[in-house]
RNA sequence: GCCCGGGUGGCGGAACUGGUAGACGCAGGGGGCUUAAACCCCCCAGCCCCUGCGGGGGCGUGUGGGUUCGAACCCCACCCCGGGCACCA
């Protein structure tokens, strides 16, 4: 008697194999078509949970098919090792980040292996490695070089929780931090920045070709958030219209300069420089405390008034002309208008802005449409389609027409000129924190900022230093990594403290996999040619902006310097988000306390198991919920298809000549080649777990029936069945093979369907009376349309339900339907 | 508020381009195996009604309309859930 299916032994033993044959290592001057897959590296956080588990199931799926498929398949794991969570650690328990990181490191590898994913390891890329971070800071002061990196004082987001400066992207809706929850406060620091928005138009066109989730492409659109408008300059004036002495200017940013007509205010940002310089003494009192009210009010106060917003402001005192109407309109201080976006200073047109109107309501200020509404509209500010009114010689122009004379009037009048503006802002990367990669700068008093020169990096973080829950990097308070002698001057000089955020480590990580031996450069344009674009990237939706944004940044930018393929525009050629693990509908999370520990499953039902519950549990990239995934349905299922392969269901074997339940049992099979392959190719993994346990209860009755099974046709089905389930289930497979074939079946080349045996003799035909199903019939496939229709008339059913009705209309769709239409 | 998704049995889900709604699995029911239980094997199974027990009929994909010979699928309005953005001029 066959010895039972032993996840655990066997699963063992295969990832011992894969691990010792290395084969999963792939060259870079491999002969085979090369295929890149790629799974975000993960944060070292210790032990697999599920949301690896999924993620890498998914990932090692096309590992395995593209490979039997006859690809040169790229698969490389590294680890996100810089970050937060192991500085925080730090400052409890005293340990280095090093220490705590890579015993977690570790910890994610060996689960990741327990669950039978396989990589090339030989390329393992983590942030922290010193031969990383040399080339991180080498692309820091390529960007120096060419200007995408810089320095300027900025008013920044602290979290007071976390000590450190946020960038905005971190900063929730609501004003608090998005990692401690803390409300965020506005400090001026200076910080180091890369010029993403040098590329903010590159970066919006190319989403277009991208092939990824229709949501992320948005998602990101909307984050660039391009705005089509025009600037233009408002001359300072008193309340008659005088230019003020200086003769100051205001310039404001619109999107609709064809209702400037309509401009009865104007506003500044309370932050906005002109404050100080123009408004008149009788209005500093009430003016100053309107922005120290508007400074203090952290992000958290702005928010809160949601929807109802109150619309504080002030008069300055001072007027500014409307170069369209000639007239001068008051100019107020707001907290409405953002210094960060546009020029800080807008036009204000209530009769079309619903925020202006708002706040002319509030300050009695006059609205003048220049809109006309459509009829019977009742509402407040129109911002929609009309013809224009009050507007001089734009009146009863569409708004196209009208931006376009608009502009044509400012740009002729040297008053301003059409302007694209983008709600991205330049990327704060200083973090002043310990673990994450040191920016490679040193101040000098007499050179100022020199960048350490090349033949020096990395420059690496010393070990001996206090872990303390201050506002400062614990490197500003070490005397020896802070005071240095200055590279080019020999002179004393101090060096930058601040590390680099960490998704400048993830930036480029996936350019490093294709040449991670490189010690000349961060990678050769050749291994990068040979690999880049990853051809499937496969993570979280929560990383459907930043990552994804600042590593097509990088890309970008690598390439126009030239350390990148010229040719590689974007770094993810395919892209797929999962969904997130929930468990009775909440998030599943450590912080909730309701994880489900891989390891258990593992231990009870093994991996083939685990990943094939994950696989069938729904579409991909739905969230799940543990509770509906059905681990035993598919442990059972593992049971069954090794008995079958292992002779111990059924009856056994005979010679014989093809009877017509062996024939069907063949077509059966190849319909299965066809149906998964077509499946795996539109990520329809649950409906591929589905055919196979049809296909094998298809196969159980054929063993089972007492003619027994035809040895040829049953040892077909069998294998071909383990090849297409080799990539979701590898270890079951890989053994079963073994026993039945010798050999190895990842080896194996992918099955390939016959047409002829995809054809069917009959179908069965459904017949409709007014569209309702009346009978079904089994007619042979190569019906036509005049049979199909006798044969739906003369069935018995249908005479019942025509009765005395004749058929008015008949619509056949052989083979498959006819809908006979009565009176 | 704006922009995306989504709503199908007790549950997870299937139905690919408008053509048999509910594949497959979980939970459930019946039978077999067993001294017994578990495992395993076979069968049943959307809801309601009728039945002479062969079967027959009606209803049914969030709600209400529409288009169509035919709608889970397309259109309009609304309700609910999830996600993103949010005083961006």
């Amino acid at each position: 008697m066959a010895d039972g299916y032993d996840p655990q032994a066997i699963e063992a033993k295969w990832q011992a194999w894969w691990a010792e044959h290395g084969t999963y290592e792939v060259d870079n001057d491999d002969p085979r078509p090369h295929w890149y897959t790629l799974c975000m590296y993960p944060y070292p956080s210790g032990a697999a949970h599920m949301g690896h588990v999924r993620n890498y199931t998914f990932g090692d799926l096309i590992v395995r098919s593209r490979t039997m498929k006859g690809y040169a398949v790229l698969s490389p794991m590294g680890f996100d090792s810089f970050g937060l969570p192991a500085e925080n650690a730090a400052i409890k328990t005293g340990r280095h980040p090093r220490e705590f990181t890579e015993e977690r490191i570790e910890q994610l590898s060996q689960s990741v292996m327990r669950i039978g994913a396989v990589y090339d390891w030989r390329r393992l890329v983590t942030s922290h490695d010193p031969a990383y971070q040399r080339w991180t800071q080498w692309i820091f002061l390529r960007f120096l070089e060419a200007g995408l990196a810089y320095r300027r004082n900025a008013p920044v987001n602290w979290c007071p929780g976390c000590q450190t400066v946020l960038a905005n992207e971190q900063v929730l809706a609501d004003g608090t931090c998005e990692r401690s929850g803390d409300p965020v406060v506005k400090r001026d620091l200076e910080q180091w920045f890369f010029k993403i928005t040098d590329y903010a138009d590159q970066l919006l066109d190319d989403i277009d070709d991208l092939d990824w989730p229709e949501r992320v492409k948005v998602m990101q659109r909307n984050w660039i958030g391009r705005s089509e408008g025009a600037e233009f300059d408002l001359v300072v004036t008193d309340a008659d219209g005088v230019p003020a002495p200086g003769g100051a200017q205001v310039r404001v940013f619109t999107t609709r300069p064809d209702t400037s007509f309509g401009m009865t205010y104007a506003v500044m940002a309370a932050e906005h420089p002109l404050v100080a310089s123009i408004v008149p003494a009788d209005r500093r009192v009430e003016v100053d405390a309107f922005v120290a009210t508007a400074r203090q009010a952290s992000d958290v106060e702005r928010m809160s008034s949601e929807g109802s917003l109150d619309k504080r402001g002030v008069f300055t005192g001072v007027y500014v002309m409307n170069p369209f109407t000639q007239a001068p309109v008051p100019l107020y201080l707001a907290d409405y208008v953002l210094m960060g976006y546009g020029t800080g200073a807008i036009m204000a047109v209530p009769a079309e802005d619903q925020r202006d109107w708002d706040f002319a309501q509030v300050h009695g200020l006059p609205i003048v449409r220049t809109i006309q509404p459509p009829d019977g509209w009742e509402g407040e500010a129109w911002s929609g389609e009309g013809a224009h009114i009050n507007s001089g010689w734009m009146d009863g122009m569409g708004k196209a027409e009208a931006i376009a004379s608009a502009i044509d009037f400012l740009e002729r009048d040297g008053l301003g000129e059409g302007k694209v503006n983008f709600r991205l802002r330049d990327w704060l990367v200083s973090r002043q924190r310990f673990w994450g990669c040191p920016i490679p700068i040193v101040y000098c008093d007499d050179c100022g900022i020199v960048a350490v020169p090349d033949d020096q990096l990395p420059v690496l973080a010393p070990d001996d230093v206090e872990f303390l829950p201050t506002g400062e990097s614990p490197l500003r308070r070490h005397p020896g990594f802070l005071h240095t002698t200055c590279p080019t001057c020999g002179g004393p000089a101090t060096r930058e403290t601040d590390t680099m955020d960490t998704f400048v480590d993830s930036s480029w990580y996936f350019l490093r996999f294709a040449d991670p031996w490189n010690s000349e450069e961060p990678f050769s344009l050749a291994a990068a040619s040979g690999w880049l674009p990853v051809d499937q990237y496969i993570g979280g939706v929560e990383h459907a902006i930043l990552h994804l944004m600042y590593a097509r940044f990088f890309t970008k930018a690598l390439a126009d310097l030239g350390v990148a393929p010229k040719e590689l525009r974007e770094p993810f050629a395919r892209l797929f988000t999962q969904g997130m693990i929930r468990l009775g509908g909440d998030k599943m999370s450590k912080s909730k306390g309701n994880l489900v520990a891989p390891e258990e499953i593992l231990d009870r039902e093994g991996a083939d198991a685990l990943r094939l519950a994950h696989l069938f549990v729904g579409p991909p990239q739905d969230d799940v919920d543990w509770e509906g995934v059905g681990i035993e349905g598919c442990a059972r299922f593992l049971q069954r298809v090794w008995r079958l392969a292992t002779g111990e269901a059924g009856r056994p074997p005979v010679e014989r000549d093809v009877t017509a339940d062996d024939l069907e049992i063949a077509r059966a099979t190849h319909r299965l080649i066809a149906k998964v392959d077509e499946d795996l190719e539109r990520w329809s993994y649950n409906t591929t777990v589905a055919a196979f346990m049809e296909f094998s209860n298809d196969l159980y009755r054929y063993v089972q029936a007492p003619d027994g099974p035809r040895a040829e046709t049953l040892a077909f089905a069998l294998d071909t069945m383990l090849e297409l389930m080799a990539p979701m289930a590898p270890h079951i497979t890989a053994e079963l093979w073994q026993r039945r074939r010798g050999g190895h079946v990842h080896e194996q080349p992918w099955p390939q369907a016959d047409p002829a045996m995809l054809l069917v003799d009959t179908v069965t035909m459904v017949v409709q009376v007014n569209g309702k199903v009346r009978d079904r019939l089994e007619v042979p496939s190569s019906i036509d349309a005049a049979e199909a229709e006798c044969l739906a008339l003369g069935s018995e059913k249908v005479q019942a339900h025509l009765g005395d009705n004749p058929p008015r209309k008949v619509i056949t769709r052989p083979p498959s339907l006819v809908n006979i239409v009565a009176g």
